[in-house]
Order: structure tokens, then sequence, then C-alpha cells
RNA sequence: GGCCCGUUCGUCUAGCGGCCCAGGACACCGCCCUCUCAAGGCGGAGACCACCGGUUCGAAUCCGGUACGGGCUACCA
């Protein structure tokens, strides 16, 4: 049997979603449970949107959370290094070898004429997508302008047939390829798109399971496109089902707290925000529902997991806290309250009041 | 516009063909406990299982369509 690994990658934006947490919960409960290894891997390929503040803010998040992990950008492991963008050579390596297999060709349209192209096409009703200007250019001739001129590396996407994958969530899905454009594989800065970094990542770095929110869904077609154009093996792929706001849109700003910083601020326990997260998506199929991680990690599984997005309720975390609040041996709730209380009250009184505001407290 | 996904109480959900004229939890309401407020206990209200067809002796559960919602559609992830 393969080894069991699997990896998670919040965004490097500065702040820790707690719609990333949920799906890295997941990751989590298989990886453990299975015995398996966890991998942190940050996906900064986007320079423009980098924060270079995001690793504290993703190992302070997690860790306060009570996730931990065997391999990442601080604990190192056989695999690094973790951060894509001290991998560049290896992607311009497999993008270029790509091209040599005549899987990839090199593109040197601008921005203007794609912008332009794009615009032309929806005035006409059309899809908008890549009119393959570039690919009929000569391998020869675009070696050779590629030597000087700016350019990015697109996938020959072909033209007909299907590529489908079996969920483990969501099933057998299926696209019809036409609905697919010849991607950008690699940006003309000499980064790669996330589309080849985390198919190069996930089969670099061995990892057997590929769990991710469903928003990548869409995108799994290029993908699997990708794998196909390597000739890799392609592992068991499951997409979970997103937290929403109230409002039934993905979880943003707008709707309020969304950072894990803010719940630690406003007093909540990272255990309640755990029980809370982990049954937004998955149930254990009883009428259980208060669960410590360790619970979690024994009790969770795939195949209960929820299609449907659900929606963030503030009561249902709220009456949580308490619960777990409750279930704090006094002394450690003296603790937990430290920060929350003014330096200059009295320590022991503190301890001999805990018992009686126990009982009644939401958050901290 | 195109592609994909989804749809059970306000919310999180159970349900995977008969046990369901749909169960639990949060929130809400009432009662009990109580010096107060909580917590706790008990009870209540709340879902024509989005809609329309089909399959079946029998469908929330299987199939098709429609509607609505969402996601993606970038040299963002």
């Amino acid at each position: 049997m393969t080894e069991i690994r699997l990896r998670f990658a919040p965004s490097p934006t500065g702040s820790l979603h707690i719609g990333s947490v949920r799906t890295t919960l997941y990751n989590y409960f298989f990886a453990r449970q299975n015995g398996g290894q966890l991998v942190l891997r940050i996906e900064d390929t986007d320079q423009g949107r980098f924060d270079p503040r995001a690793l504290d803010t993703i190992y302070d998040g997690l860790h306060w959370m009570g996730i931990r992990w065997d391999e990442g950008p601080r604990e190192g492991g056989a695999f690094g290094p973790y951060v894509q963008s001290e991998r560049l050579p290896l992607y311009q390596r497999h993008a270029e070898a790509l091209v040599n297999d005549a899987a990839a060709y090199h593109c040197f349209c601008t921005k203007e004429r794609l912008a332009a192209v794009r615009s032309e096409q929806a005035a006409r009703g059309e899809i908008t997508r890549y009119d393959r200007h570039c690919r009929s250019i000569p391998a020869s001739e675009a070696r050779e302008r590629a030597a000087r001129e700016k350019h990015v590396v697109r996938l020959k996407v072909p033209d007909d047939g299907e590529v489908a994958i079996d969920d483990l969530v969501y099933g057998h899905v299926s696209w019809p390829l036409r609905a697919i454009e010849d991607q950008v594989l690699l940006k003309s800065d000499g980064f790669p798109t996330y589309q080849l970094a985390v198919v190069i990542d996930d089969h670099e770095m061995r990892i057997s399971h590929v769990f991710r929110g469903e928003d990548w869904l869409p995108s799994t077609p290029k993908h699997l496109l990708v794998y196909r154009a390597f000739g890799w093996e392609v592992p068991p792929h499951a997409h979970l089902p997103n937290v929403l706001g109230p409002d039934g849109r993905k979880l943003a700003k707008r709707h309020g707290a969304t950072a894990v910083s803010e719940f630690h601020d406003e007093g909540y326990l990272p255990e309640a925000l755990v029980n809370f997260l982990a049954l937004i998506g998955w149930s254990p199929g009883s009428e259980d529902e208060i669960f410590t991680m360790q619970d979690l990690v024994e009790r969770w599984r795939i195949d209960h997991v929820q299609r449907a997005g659900g929606k963030w309720d503030r009561d249902r975390l709220d009456w949580f806290d308490g619960i777990h609040i409750r279930r704090l041996e006094p002394d450690e709730l003296v603790a937990r309250l430290g920060p929350f209380v003014p330096k200059e009250w009295d320590r022991g009184l503190l301890r001999a009041v805990v018992p009686f505001i126990q009982e009644r407290m939401r958050t901290l």
C-alpha cells in the first residue's frame, strides 16, 4: 500500500481564513486516522498578492487550532523546499519538457492582444477563450523567439474528447474538452501558474490524496490535462463543500470575522472552533455533535461529507464555545482567561471565582 | 453567455427504497429549577423533503427535465 500523504496550502495573503482551516482540518483528520503524513505547502506563485507576514499568520493560526504537521517550510522534510517560489527551476524544467514533447508551446501574445481578442469574442456573443494564435508557430521559430522575447508557455489542449474524474465526494464528473482553453502553464515572469505548480508539486511530493475546496472543482479538468501531458497517475481527489456566509455566498470579509485570529481575539476556544467547523460539511451520521480533535480524527469519514455548501452560523459557534468552556478544568480555564483579564487582577481570586462563572460563559 | 456543482425546519444536519404524514442540534417560545442572570431538565412551534414528470407494489431516497442558488470562466489562488 502506498504511503498516505496529504497536503494543505492556505493562501498566503496575510490572514488565515476559516474556510481554508475547515479544509485543512479534513486533510488533518484523514491523514492522522490513516497514520499518514501531512505537508504544509506555501503557494506563493502570485507575486502581486503575496504577503510576507503570511507564514507567521498561518503557523500561529494552525498551531492555535491544535493542528500539527510533518513537513513544511519550517520543519523541512525530504521533498522540500515547501515554498513554491523556491522551486522555480523545477517548474521551468517541466514546462520545457512539455514544450519539447509538443504538448505545450510558447506564446508571445501581449496582454493587450489577449484582452482585445476577448472583447471581440464577447461582442460577438462567443465563448471568450484564447484563440490559439501562437499554437501554429513552427517549433524552431518559437524556440528562437523564446530566447529573446517575452513569452508564456501554454498547454496544447486537444480539440475534442473529454476528461473526467471520480471525485470522492461529488462522484463522477466530466467536462467536454472544447470548453477548455489552452491554459497558461508558465507566466512571463518565469513563475508557474497554480495549475502547473499544483500538479508538479503533488506529484513530486508524493501526495496520495488531494482534498481541497469545492471552488477548485471547475479547474480540475485543467489539472487532469496536465497530469495527462506528463503521463502521471492522478491521485484520488475529494472536493469539499465551501463554508458560506449567511447569505449563501462564499465567506468573505463583508460577512464579518473570517480570520482565525479574530476568533482567538474574541475569546473563542480553539476546541469550539474545531468542533463547529468540522460539522459544517460533515456529520457523524449519528446524533452526536460534541467532539474533540481526537474524536474527530477517529470518527471523520469522507463518505459522510456533504456536497452542498454550509452557511456560517454565529449562534451555533457560541453554543459550542459554551459547551467547551464548561468541559475545561477550572485551573485550565483560569490559564485560558489570562490574556483577557487585566494584569492587576488577583489570580487567586480569579481562581476562586471561576467555578461560579464557568457555568454561564459563552466566550472568554 | 459557456462549463461545473448544489437544493431536507430560519441555520448546521440525520436519512443512502418501506423503520419518515421526516429525527437531532442551534436560535425562538413556554414550564420546572432558582434571590437574579445563566447553565441544566422538560415541552412547544418550525420542513407540503425546490418544482414537474418517470421508474417501482412503495421515493426525501433512483432517473429525466425545469426553476432557483452558487462556483469557475485571468500571465489570481
